[in-house]
DNA sequence: CTGTTAGCGCTTTCAA
DNA sequence: TTGAAAGCGCTAACAG
């Protein structure tokens, strides 16, 4: 199968060596103007274009970046992966995308071949994977991030936040305005370890502070939706829902709608995300901002001083912080 | 810089040739059941990994497919890239994506870069792009499809649903349900072609049939809140409002529901997308539902039958239809 | 500043 | 069924 055009036809047209030709395509600063400008006017004319596999080959770089994700639905990914794809961009490199399922077998397939693909780095969500995934990148010596998550005894670095912390100050928050009986409603614990790990820092602030009762559902407004509706008709009168997402807390606000219960006079609810149309809902909804516009750029920009200038990966812990607005009322 | 380990260290380890080796790679036939064994217990046993570059610039293929999308940030799209990049995992291809931000000259370079990097094949959004795009894409001889349109006359195929077709029928159904003064929202016009032919279908639509005003604005939650606003304090009585997308819906909602005017009673809302929620918010959406993960199945299995089989692409009009619910009401 | 040349690791005739 | 060898297009010493 032919190619397109190769350096040794720019060479031809030229009448120079394909060396030259390719210091001018790389940017090298050893090469005389007007050559330079010969060679630039040959590619015009030629509508050439360095083959990349052929680049590969011999640099071995492809200059392509991996990320999997458990699910793209979610818009706090969605955020996070334009974010990747900008920084990658700028860089001039590529983003290659995965998406696992939250599954580790799955994921693990993905990794594969996307390592068969040539990726230069990974970016990988949460702590949790399979073991064999985090040995194949480290005998291939391919860095590789995990986000999502902040945890600096892991041996792999990770840039993220703390789940565990951000989640005890959700809830401390709610005890200082005098709720005590808590009901918190999540996605799938075995899906997640973010969600884990906010569930044990709910736990964690849990002194004689609040009676909190979890309730696990699908990450969705459907499942926000009937977890709602279960609290609402529980014996248990709970003053405040913390919802681990605001996909969630969307649906907790349309069951408590249906219901004609008030936001936040009769209940108050708190979300985990900050998406765009949570300062829109009504009432406004109180959440917690996760920085994703900001990992993302902050990991694609690791990744790349790391590949380019081999600056090593630091682990970098990410803020978030409480934002209110109207979803909680004191009690 | 040394690699991991090559085909030649394979074919030391067992006695045979690359070719061979190569062949068992490439799940050829014609090698026998011991030698094929020997050879992968090898593979297992120096931890071999073919190398893809080495591999593109022999076949000239990377079995990697370009998407790139105006945003990602839009539930409907990301549905749809979900549904590509696991149809083409299936086929053991890779997905690389960029964002255009539904700019042509940006779209254009990133449509560079992804050539640069090797794609073998591009999936485009919406039916206008730079005509330098196109050009390259013909002269390179890279197979594109345009999603998210249906353009029998357009040069390059295109898969997916009728903007115009969809937009006129779902003014007559709102017509059709005695709505004379209709509020069209929908999103910047110079964005996207989509809307544009939604807009001109429901142009097309106006027979005496209704008095349509249309309200441009972004296409967030926040946009849609404050056109209804406007819409719900303009002079004429609007009876009903057609959003050209569920996000811009579901800013009505919130609108109208400050407002306390009630949907369907005070005023009707129509969609379009049929997003997750879209069942969920109180009452229910009546929306068109929008075949996003077809749309995105379908092109990746034509793509891929047409790198690997030859086959041609069809241009192929996917089915949308109104999904009736319980946000628009007779008048 | 420019040219020569030896690979990079794999696929693929062509022979055997 | 297997092997030998000629590339694929580019980069990177090295030489000049």
């Amino acid at each position: 199968m032919k190619s397109f055009g190769s350096i040794r036809d720019v060479a031809k047209e030229t009448g120079l060596s394909t060396a030259t030709v390719s210091r001018v395509m790389n940017g090298a600063t050893n090469v005389s103007p007007k050559t330079r400008e010969r060679v630039l006017n040959a590619c015009k004319k030629l509508d050439y274009l360095p083959n990349p596999a052929a680049r590969a080959l011999s640099t071995n770089r492809s200059r392509t970046i991996a990320a999997i994700i458990p699910t793209i639905e979610h818009s706090v990914f969605a955020k996070y992966i334009a974010a990747i794809e900008q920084t990658l961009d700028q860089r001039n490199y590529a983003l290659v995308m995965a998406i696992s399922n939250a599954d580790h077998d799955l994921e693990l397939n993905e990794a594969r071949k996307l390592l068969g693909m040539g990726a230069d780095a990974f970016i990988l969500s949460g702590a949790d994977h399979h073991e064999e995934l985090i040995n194949l990148l480290n005998r291939r010596k391919v860095p590789h991030v995990l986000t999502s998550v902040w945890e600096p005894d892991n041996e792999s670095p990770t840039i993220g936040y703390d789940n565990h912390s951000l989640a005890k100050q959700a809830i401390e928050y709610l005890a200082g305005r005098g709720h005590e009986r808590i009901a918190i409603v999540h996605g799938p614990l075995a899906a997640s370890d973010r969600t884990r790990a906010r569930k044990s820092g709910a736990l964690a602030a849990d002194h004689m502070l609040a009676d909190l009762k979890f309730f696990e559902t699908e990450l969705t407004v459907e499942g926000g939706k009937h977890s709602a509706r279960a609290i609402a008709t529980t014996e248990i009168p709970f003053t405040a829902i913390l919802c681990f997402s605001d996909v969630l807390a969307l649906g907790a606000y349309f069951s408590l709608q249906e219901a004609s219960i008030d936001i936040p006079s009769q209940i108050s609810i708190m979300g985990f995300d900050n998406l765009d149309w949570s300062s829109q809902v009504v009432p406004p909804l109180t959440t917690i901002n996760l920085p994703a516009s900001r990992m993302g750029r902050e990991v694609a920009r690791q990744l790349i001083s790391h590949l380019d200038d081999g600056l090593p990966i630091r682990k970098t812990l990410l803020p978030g912080e409480i934002i209110e607005r109207e979803s909680v009322a004191g009690v």
